[in-house]
DNA sequence: TTTTATAACTTGTATTTACAAGTTGGCAAT
DNA sequence: ATTGCCAACTTGTAAATACAAGTTATAAAA
């Protein structure tokens, strides 16, 4: 006879501060809580969500971490403006402002379990080497323009369903934190500006030999060993990369 | 009868938890605790510092989020190398270590005080629309092949004798510190691939219409209002800009 | 000698309690 | 109507306690 305990079950091995970060987080990105507005006070969210205050005020402090509040002593949390989660990256347009643009998000190749690339631009450790990878490709649009191209390669370690999973018009990052606890921690990146061939030209509408800017990306994850490997090319004729450091 | 209470020194103004990241931050930064080893348990250094666990872990949670250690459940706290300073540029070679490629710089136009641009590509304060700026140019070679081309705008305030100062293969940003006491303590910047054309092409040796880096970047300085704007173009024909986040 | 189990140790999560410091709205005084 | 005070509220710091989960060294068994 199995005894289900309350620690055995999936979800509740979800630390309850993740659980309101998640919640209060979704509720900022979808507007309930909106950008400059105050959230509810650490007492009412400890009464809300049957939480002590240090619990609450851990995932207020990821919050704050994560840009998504600022915090301000005697006056409460106050909302900001999310970042534009694209891989720690963001974009602004030349004439507007992102807030007001439209992105989408299309599937060029839907995650597949491969073997690493040989050669491969990044240096693996060995436990990603033993496991192969989920490769993905995917085109991102603004406003109906395709502005990033990227090709992914994710350790093919315990990332259960994976490949079933639809990612159109989602966060590659948002699912992996919320069905994998997986956190980007940072990472590194390289830069160039390249000439536009083959399918990058024809995927981003870049004529052939113009400049598009190429990035490897490697990005460390709160899992150890286990990292993001990305390749993107970027069109920046309309639009530039966008980050704070 | 003014009576003096612990809570009116300076020092004891600083909160427990900022006194032990310092002081560890220090050690780490000193070599005390090398990279790669462990720090004292969470237990000693409740010990050694006479404060309970959730203090000294939020010294260490801070530590943690600038990068100076790495936790680690059951094992400890794990020393990590230093984050390298912010914002600095670093550029890799696609064949060869850069610690062993010769660099140099050459001043295109020596420091200047003039008006500010109009238009302008950045959001000025109004002090430092007030003031003016100082205007330099720089050309970077990495083995005598010329691979940064940067346009500085400086806030001309408070800087004696800025524009008499030799930059001659000399770093800005020490100059700034040593001299100025000015530290760079972050900033934004937009990336772009572009097309080299007139001064650029011919300065960077890139035939006109290939494509050249373009970076636009405004640095944070302790100064309040005070921010160094830059725009680079960066020759990735033969390198690579390299850069952790 | 090697393997296995476990105690001792480590960090992670959560609750409870107390006080400090900053903000703001309401009320009383001018 | 304006100003000042203060209570109620907010976040910030710190201590104390308890249990969970992961690591490692040691002791016992094979």
């Amino acid at each position: 006879m199995i005894i289900i305990t309350k620690h055995m079950t999936e979800e509740n091995k979800i630390p309850q501060y993740k659980k309101l970060y998640e919640t209060l987080r979704r509720h900022i990105a979808s507007g309930v809580y909106e950008e400059g507005s105050l959230l509810p006070s650490e007492n009412e969210l400890c009464a809300v969500h049957s939480m002590t205050r240090p619990t609450v005020r851990h995932a207020l402090e990821a919050l704050v971490q994560d840009g998504f509040i600022q915090k301000k002593q005697g006056k409460g949390s106050i909302v900001q403006k999310p970042p534009q989660d694209i891989g720690i990256l963001s974009i602004s347009g030349t004439s507007s402002a992102i807030g007001k643009q439209y992105l989408r998000t299309q599937i060029i190749q839907k995650p597949q379990i491969k073997a690493w690339p040989v050669p491969f631009n990044f240096d693996l450790t060995e436990a990603e080497k033993d496991f192969g990878c989920i490769y993905m490709e995917r085109l991102r649009f603004v406003n109906e323009q395709p502005v990033f191209y990227d090709i992914n390669h994710i350790p093919n370690i315990n990332l259960p369903r994976f490949t079933s999973r639809t990612f159109e018009n989602k966060s590659l990052f948002d699912i992996l934190r919320t069905g994998y606890q997986i956190e980007i921690k940072g990472g590194t990146q390289k830069l160039k500006a390249i000439k536009a061939t083959g399918t990058v030209s024809q995927l981003l509408k870049i004529k052939t030999g113009d400049p598009v800017l190429y990035m490897e990306r490697k990005l460390l994850t709160n899992r150890e060993g286990f990292h993001i490997y990305s390749t993107i090319y970027f069109n920046s004729e309309k639009h530039a990369i966008f980050g704070n450091f």
